[in-house]
DNA sequence: GCCTTGAAGTTACCG
DNA sequence: ACCGGTAACTTCAAGGCG
């Protein structure tokens, strides 16, 4: 029979001595399938060394292994960096001995390397037969016996290899549980090993809403029941908010302690860790949403509350917060223990909602990549890009690159302009349209294109980086060139496609996100390129490619000036000139002809404001919106008192025109920072703790502040943002920097350092441009008298 | 031993 | 564990001064 399914996860085991790979999937009728192939074996590539005989190297190679671990010994011609190569694909029978027959062959005297040895199994087969996860796929099958343990509505052997539907884009209507847990937790961070599990919330997009709690009961009670509950609902997708970093892992520890098996996966078994470091739970996809609020920059702090107040999904004057340190109080206390409950409603009803926002375009990511599901949010840019550079490497016959570790190179990168400081009126902003990826494509710079400076080559054969002069051949096309016009040709045709619907459509959204996709993977594959630990990286190559970007803008800036523009500022792609229509039009049709590169007006000013520095401005929009870019105001670590006084000032300044108006404004915040009326929540100054505390240099208040929370046995690692208030004493800021959930009242915060050191600051910023002096910011007390101001 | 000053360390932004 | 360019803060240590 013929089946067609969705692929949502992927994997394999070994059955006996046949490794099998198990396609978890979801039929049009709308089944929970497995669909098993036992036919695919794994591989790798010997390279051997020049002038070496093939005979010579197989009759080499044939010694490989023992107990018939080789199946085959081939000779197959593939590319390497663009240039043709024999190499011998060795196949063998099972995938757990691919890295030993590596080794072994490696250390071989006629081998000069090993090539793909490194590519995980079922990755392997999903690229080699072109399956994508998260897309639908035909294939022929037979039914074969389900084991009584696993929770599915068929077992399939394939007959052949599954075939992509590529006309098929819908998504099937998955069943999504999204989940949280609470802790006891009366030493700060709780314990597995003592502190039991008291609550955990479950939400499903069925509309199932379920508090499981260790009211009355041990919490080994709590994990069964939700083993229970998972197991009933038995979901596609299982979503969460950290839970790959907080909670499975205490999960999973917990119920070794309380002798619960966490078998919640569709196998039976309990989640385990895998790559990119998430939690694998076969047959279902475990989402951590999470990671992709970590790619909003907009949140500085990204709790759950926060997220899901920026998206829309639950606001934070609509629900309980509790301080994740304050758990234990509200379970102790049964007057209170009610809004714990709500609470944990409330954010697992914020997560089933962030999964909504997100699951789209993580399916979407999925699908284009080719990671599944479950582990593309975990990986990084980098690794998205390269699995889909691998999948094209396939396609064009390549041989993929070995990950070797390289020493940090540096290169120089883009021009920023100096800003001319002041407030100018009626301003454009033009930049090119993906500049670096068209530039790649323009003049086909790649690895497998790069002409090292030794080979002797005619120069109308190669396109010459400006400054740094690296070569590459203009014939034939590169591999980053082949995989960028894909994409982008490819992005156009979604973005085409998407007009046969309303934007209110199923199809529409699914469609969008999709194109999202694509613009974010070529975005990234310039900086992937000058990245050390990627495959494909070649300094020259990104060398060359700002190179040529800072050719782009100097030439556009001249021209613009000839044109008559004046250019007041410019960053890597963009640049801001007076807004004359003619001119513009005249320069970006310039830019086309000429340099061969589109350029769009993003947006205009109606007044932009600079100061000397680069990197910061902030301007008003003819719809009365006020952007802010580079300046305190954006940025996380700083006070919010002081975000919010130089937001103010930027919208008096550029608003209303005035600079007395604004001086009054900080004048009142400070006043109000004095008689205390200001909540301490504003006074909160978070910094990400960058690596283990240990291996810090200098005493920093973030520094000092995450000491003083450890000592008290809260949990911390890199990456976790640290939030402190400066409170009095004396010596230095990080002597008197106190984690805010330590602080209990106004009183203990020191005024002056908010005044003098955040709040003047920030407003100076602004205000300095037009001579105020920061003693005329500064009221009450503190003000510098006349005989302090002459020594 | 105290104060000034510049380098070093650190974070987070822009495109 | 994606790049370089940039601003700005705090800490730390060297060097000058008394």
């Amino acid at each position: 029979m013929r089946i067609r399914f969705w692929l949502l996860d992927i994997t394999y085991d070994m059955v006996g001595d046949i490794p099998e790979i198990r396609m978890f999937g979801i039929t049009d009728t709308g089944k929970r399938v497995v669909v098993c192939d036992r036919s695919f074996r794994p591989y790798f590539y010997v390279v051997p060394k020049q002038d070496v005989p093939m005979d010579a190297v197989l009759r080499g190679l044939k010694k490989l292994g023992l107990r018939a671990k080789v199946l085959s010994l081939d000779v197959v011609e593939k590319k390497y960096f663009g240039k043709p190569l024999k190499v011998v694909k060795v196949t063998c029978q099972r995938p757990p001995d691919v890295p030993t027959l590596r080794e072994e062959a490696r250390s071989l005297p006629f081998v000069q390397d090993v090539l793909e040895a490194d590519i995980r199994y079922y990755m392997r087969y999903m690229i080699d037969n072109d399956i994508y996860p998260c897309t639908w796929h035909e294939v022929e099958v037979e039914e074969i016996e389900k084991p009584r343990d696993w929770q599915f509505d068929a077992v399939y052997l394939a007959k052949g290899v599954p075939k992509p539907i590529p006309e098929m884009r819908s998504v099937p209507e998955l069943k999504v549980l999204a989940f949280d847990i609470e802790c006891y937790n009366p030493t700060g961070a709780p314990k597995p090993e003592k502190d039991p599990v008291i609550i955990i919330s479950i939400a499903t997009n069925t509309g199932l809403k379920k508090l499981i709690t260790a009211e009355g009961r041990r919490d080994r009670d709590v994990l069964w029941e939700f083993v229970r509950v998972i197991r009933e609902f038995d979901p596609d997708i299982i979503v969460g908010y950290n839970s790959n970093e907080f909670d499975w892992p205490y999960l999973l520890e917990r119920s070794k302690y309380v002798k619960v098996k966490l078998n919640v996966s569709r196998l039976n078994t309990e989640p385990a860790t895998s790559v990119y470091g998430h939690i694998s739970i076969l047959g279902r996809a475990n989402v951590d949403l999470y990671n992709f609020a970590e790619e909003i920059p907009e949140i500085k702090v990204k709790t759950l509350e926060n997220v899901a107040d920026y998206l829309g999904v639950k606001k934070k004057s609509e629900r309980v917060l509790i301080e994740g340190h304050e758990i234990y109080r509200y379970w102790d206390d049964e007057s209170r223990r009610p809004l714990l409950m709500r609470y944990a409603m409330d954010d697992v009803e914020s997560i089933l909602g962030l999964a909504e926002k997100f699951l789209p375009f993580a399916i979407q990511l999925s699908a284009i990549t080719g990671i599944p599901l479950d582990q593309v949010g975990a990986a990084s840019v980098g690794f998205r890009v390269e699995w889909l550079l691998m999948r094209y490497a396939y396609k064009f016959n390549e041989l993929v690159p070995n990950r070797v570790e390289r020493p940090a190179e540096t290169y120089r990168g883009a021009i920023v302009l100096e800003p001319k400081p002041g407030i100018h009126e009626n301003i454009a902003v033009l930049d090119f349209s993906a500049m670096y990826p068209n530039i790649m494509i323009k003049y086909n710079i790649s690895p497998d294109t790069y002409v090292p400076p030794m080979e002797e080559i005619a120069p109308d054969m190669v396109y010459v980086a400006p400054e740094v002069g690296h070569r590459f051949r203009r014939e034939p096309p590169g591999f980053y060139r082949k995989v960028l016009e894909t994409l982008i040709k490819y992005r156009k045709a979604i973005r085409e496609e998407m007009k046969k619907y309303p934007p209110t459509s199923f199809e529409y959204r699914i469609l969008d996100e999709r194109q999202k996709a694509v613009k974010v993977i070529a975005n990234a594959t310039y900086g992937y390129c000058g990245w050390t630990g990627a495959r494909w990286y070649m300094r020259e190559v990104a060398e060359a490619v700002t190179a040529w970007g800072r050719e782009m803008i100097k030439k556009t800036i001249n021209y613009a000036t000839q044109l008559g523009l004046k250019v007041i500022y410019g960053d890597t792609d963009s640049i801001f000139v007076n807004y004359d229509e003619d001119r513009i039009r005249k320069l970006i049709e310039w830019v086309e002809k000429e340099l061969g590169l589109e350029m769009k007006p993003d947006k205009i000013y109606v007044r932009v404001f600079f100061t000397e520095a680069k990197k910061r401005y902030c301007g008003l929009l003819p719809d009365g919106r006020i952007d802010i870019v580079g300046f305190e105001a954006v940025r996380g670590d700083w006070a919010e008192i002081a975000k919010e006084v130089q937001e103010k000032t930027i919208e008096i300044v550029l608003k209303e025109r005035s600079v007395d108006k604004a001086i009054e404004y900080v004048h009142r915040v400070i006043e109000e920072l004095r008689s205390g009326k200001v909540p301490l929540s504003k006074l909160i100054i978070w910094k990400t703790l960058s690596k283990d505390l240990s291996e810090y240099k200098v005493l920093s208040a973030h520094v000092a502040a995450a000491k003083k929370l450890l000592e008290l046995g809260y949990k911390l690692s890199v990456g976790d943002k640290v939030g402190y208030i400066v409170t009095k004493g004396s010596g230095k800021l990080a002597q008197k920097a106190k984690p805010y959930i330590l602080v209990k009242s106004i009183d203990e915060i020191d005024v002056e350092y908010y005044i003098d050191k955040q709040i003047i600051p920030a407003a100076m910023r602004i205000l300095g441009y037009f001579g105020i002096k920061e003693d005329q910011l500064r009221t009450g007390r503190k003000q510098k008298s006349l005989l302090e101001f002459f020594t």
